[in-house]
DNA sequence: TTGTATGCGTTATCAC
DNA sequence: GTGATAACGCATACAA
């Protein structure tokens, strides 16, 4: 070490005050200025490899994601990185592109960097829980953010589904729509079908009956946007059925979207003569016209979540034989109204008219 | 090395093997399979720690952006992410959250780590060169992405601005429109000043002439999405002033989607009172609906250049005393016309009443 | 209170 | 053809 030979003392001293190391107490005060001076003056880093090597430690949290394209993810992305930031802690963020087999290599590359948490970004279909099997034998630490992945040897962190399915119908109810078309996410999808729940609670309570025939499954499939395409074509499916709607339930904002162009090429205008409200809150939400209302999921707040969750055990962590809680931890969502959302027009006529017959 | 004990022979000689080493050429065939099945036996990964201490080597490359959230940037990050898949090389993404001093922060920690590469992506006013004095004192290869730093010491690829400002307005005119409002970039931008170059060129060389009370400017502050309140605050200004326009070119699609928000508060429609067009192609806007009309940028291509041309560096790199062509590489943009834009109404009208008198 | 010696896992150089 | 040895830069146990 250079510093070391600059300020006139052995190695071991200098490593010892500058990593401010328990014998730094037993230094004497004039050496310790000394030697914080000299490495000052060499703008002296300590090297993060050879620092590594001796301590086995990488100082870095994988993050792995499923589809950085998907406006979803970056949300929780910033959320995890601004609690990092402080910390010594370097996030190292992987983009699987949608591919299992990237997913698959990526997760490879992080073991072998030797990463010492793990946080998956998963609004995902295809993630197959195996792949994490290494992951979990090195007692890595691993959090799962946004869908619920179902999983005994990982915590996951995601928005209550059921409160945001409650608040969406909830949101449509009081503005009047009782024939409500629902587009919900993939069956295999526990998210899809725990917002189902939300959904039926409230309707349950209300006294409204769901038409069986406005109900409909986006397919299985994955890909960047095939909750545009699901949402555009079961549109179009329920518009030639003629059945009678007055609001579209879809399962995220990338389903509302297709279910807006649906309907506008049908000569159908939101929200004066359809409501829509998604789920998810993407950045797009607030920009298109009409702005999309929807059901808010805190990303922000659960990627921060996530990565606080990792320090805990990071820090504290792995002297006490702690496996703690690994229980599934919920966030409560926000219902965002905007433009897409309106009054029921036909609604309201039919209540005037009974006023005043 | 373990494998060594396991194969019976030397940690040398299992390293020289298991590296493919020039020297691997003199070790006994029988050797080698030993060796290798040892090592697949004990799954065996060498330490990056050691081997980077050894090497002097990350094989990490830095990619800096000044905004993920910003769907500017994502689509670039895929470009650079899937040239490097293939690679021993792993990008570092760090978000600066539009902060300087977390930019600054990151920078430091990325020489730290001893990255040997840094891209860019820097959509950004605030992007102070400064900070990059230190990465090119350490002679690390830099590219900036997408928006043109005019810095000797870096390698810009960018959009051809001033292409993508002609094909803009050439497609609006195209349409029959003539009276076009303009909000262009930030004066301190210089992609802005090279699509305007692009529009006057066109003007001209069309002889349309251009309104000057049509023209505004974006102010220059940052933030998420500044470019789309410049926008609505704008178009409302334009609409105030009592001027007649059909149509509005837009720096890019954030401004273009705040415009559609104020002509829709107006009560003008898109496109069929007034025409949009933006600049970027962000994925929103083939979600949208009208979908927007735009300059694609090969925001994808942007990003694998830029990886390429880092890898380039590496591979061959630092022997030869390369200081090579620094200039900057622009890369054709496409027109992407969607739903914002359509044939000029009233234009139509006064020709077919040309027609038939 | 400070210095010396050792090892973390690799790999390059040289000797056998 | 193969093995011993040193060194990358740091941090710790132990000696002084």
């Amino acid at each position: 070490m250079d510093v070391a030979q600059a300020s006139g003392f052995s190695p071991s001293t200098a490593s010892i005050v500058l990593n401010e190391a328990p014998l730094s107490k037993y230094v004497a005060a004039k050496t310790k200025q000394k030697i914080r001076e000299a490495a000052h003056h060499l703008g002296y880093h300590p090297d993060v490899f050879a620092r590594s090597l001796r301590s086995q430690r990488s100082h870095m949290i994988g993050v792995l994601v499923i589809d950085l394209a998907d406006p979803f993810c970056t949300l929780i992305l910033q959320g995890i990185e601004s609690k990092l930031l402080p910390t010594a802690y370097l996030p190292v963020i992987m983009d699987a592109h949608n591919q299992p087999h990237q997913l698959e290599r990526y997760l490879e590359m992080m073991v072998e960097r030797r990463i010492e948490g793990l946080i998956t970004v998963a609004n995902w279909l295809l993630f197959d829980i195996s792949l994490l099997k290494d992951i979990h034998n090195r007692q890595i630490p691993t959090v799962v953010v946004g869908r619920d992945l179902e999983s005994p040897t990982v915590k996951s962190v995601l928005v209550d589904n059921e409160a945001g399915g409650y608040a969406a119908i909830e949101h449509l109810f009081e503005l009047g729509h009782r024939e409500i078309a629902f587009i919900r996410g993939p069956k295999r999808l526990g998210d899809s079908r725990v917002r189902w729940r939300g959904i039926q609670c409230f309707a349950k309570t209300r006294g409204l009956k769901l038409n069986p025939a406005l109900i409909y499954d986006l397919p299985g499939t994955t890909g960047s946007n095939s909750g545009f395409d699901g949402g555009l074509r079961l549109t179009n499916t329920i518009l030639r059925s003629g059945e009678r709607f007055t609001a579209v339930l879809a399962f995220d904002d990338l389903t509302a979207y297709g279910v807006i162009r649906a309907l506008s090429e049908a000569g159908r205008r939101v929200p004066e003569s359809c409501s829509v409200i998604g789920f998810d809150d993407i950045p797009a939400a607030a920009l298109s016209t009409p702005g999309l209302s929807t059901i808010q999921q805190p990303m922000r707040g659960m990627g921060e979540y996530a990565a606080a969750y990792i320090l805990e055990h990071l820090e504290q962590g792995s002297e006490q034989g702690i496996e703690p809680l690994l229980d599934t931890y919920l966030m409560a969502p926000t219902l965002a109204v905007r433009g897409s959302t309106a009054k029921n027009q036909k609604l309201e006529a039919i209540e005037s008219d009974a006023r005043q017959p």
